[in-house]
DNA sequence: CTTGACTCTGGACTATACTCCAGGGTGTAG
DNA sequence: CTACACCCTGGAGTATAGTCCAGAGTCAAG
C-alpha cells in the first residue's frame, strides 16, 4: 500500500504519517525502487493504535513509550496500567482546575449582573482594584 | 517606579512586562533620559487586571479586548458579561470533554485490570485491534 | 571615577502536533 | 511518449506566553 491509501484508510493526512515516521512513532517504511513508501497491515495497526491512545489523551512522546512496550513479551500490561493511572490522575487534576475556574467565572458573572441592575456604568470586573474576596458570603 | 520594582510587586518577570508592552497590553511606558521605563499606579492596576482575568482563563488577545473596554465610559459591563458567559460555555465544554476522557480511561483501566488477573502477558490496550466497544455492559 | 545592580534592544528559543511549500521524481494508463 | 496523479525531501510556518541571551548602556553609592 502506498502512503495515500493508508492515510485515507485511517483518516490521517499523508504529512502526518510522514511526521510520525520522522519522529520514530512508525518504523521507517520500506521503499520501492523509486523511493515510495510501502506499508503493510502492521503499519495500519500501529497507526490505529496511535489514534486510539491519542484519544485517551496521550501525547506523542508518551505514545512512543507505549509503542516500545508493544514489542516486549514480558507482561507489558503492568506498565501500561501504570501509565493509564497516571493519565487518569492528570485528567482529574485538570478537571479540578476547570471546576474551580468555572466557579470563579460564575462569581464574576454574579457580581457583573448585580452591578448591571444597579449602576450600569461601573463594571466591577474592569474597575475593581483589590479583588480577592468579592464577597465572602453567598 | 522602574520595571524591576513593578515586577516584584506584581509577581511577574521583567521580561513578561516588556512582552506585554510589545504586545500592546500595556501602553508604552514613559522613559527616563537614559531610556529606563517609568511606571505609575495605573500601570500597576493594569497589570493586576491582566493577572486577574488571566486567572479567569482569558488569553492575552482576549485581554486586549477587555482592556480596550476599560477606557470607554459607555456601560462596559454588558460586553464584559457577554465575554464572561462565552468563557463559561468554553469551560463547560472542556469540562465535558475531560469527563468523557476520564470515563474512557476508567474503561481502559478496567479492561487492563481484568486482563492482569487472567492472562498477564496479553495486554488488551496494546493488542486490541478493533476497539470501540470493549464491553457495552458495566 | 569605579563598581555593581539594574536596564535597554532585538532576536532566538521552548513545547506540541502537525500543515504547507517548492522543486523535483515516480508510476501507470492510453 | 505524454499526462496526470501521486510521491519524495528538507525546511519553514502555525499558535501561545513567555524565557533567555548577548552586547551595550544607565544609575546611585562610595
Amino acid at each position: 500500500m502506498q502512503i495515500g491509501i493508508v492515510a485515507k484508510k485511517i483518516g490521517l493526512s499523508v504529512d502526518a504519517i510522514r511526521f510520525y515516521e520522522r519522529n520514530a512513532l512508525l518504523p521507517r517504511a520500506a521503499r520501492t525502487e523509486g523511493g515510495f513508501r510501502q506499508y503493510g497491515e502492521s503499519d495500519v495497526e500501529t497507526l490505529t493504535f496511535i489514534r486510539r491512545v491519542q484519544g485517551l489523551g496521550f501525547k506523542l512522546r508518551e505514545i512512543r513509550g507505549l509503542l516500545s512496550l508493544r514489542g516486549s513479551r514480558l507482561q507489558p500490561c503492568a506498565p501500561v496500567r501504570r501509565r493509564l493511572e497516571e493519565k487518569l490522575v492528570d485528567v482529574q487534576r485538570k478537571l479540578a482546575d476547570l471546576q474551580k475556574l468555572e466557579h470563579e467565572l460564575r462569581v464574576a458573572l454574579r457580581s457583573c449582573n448585580r452591578e448591571l441592575r444597579n449602576q450600569p456604568a461601573h463594571c466591577p470586573i474592569l474597575k475593581e482594584k483589590n479583588v480577592r474576596k468579592p464577597e465572602s458570603a453567598e
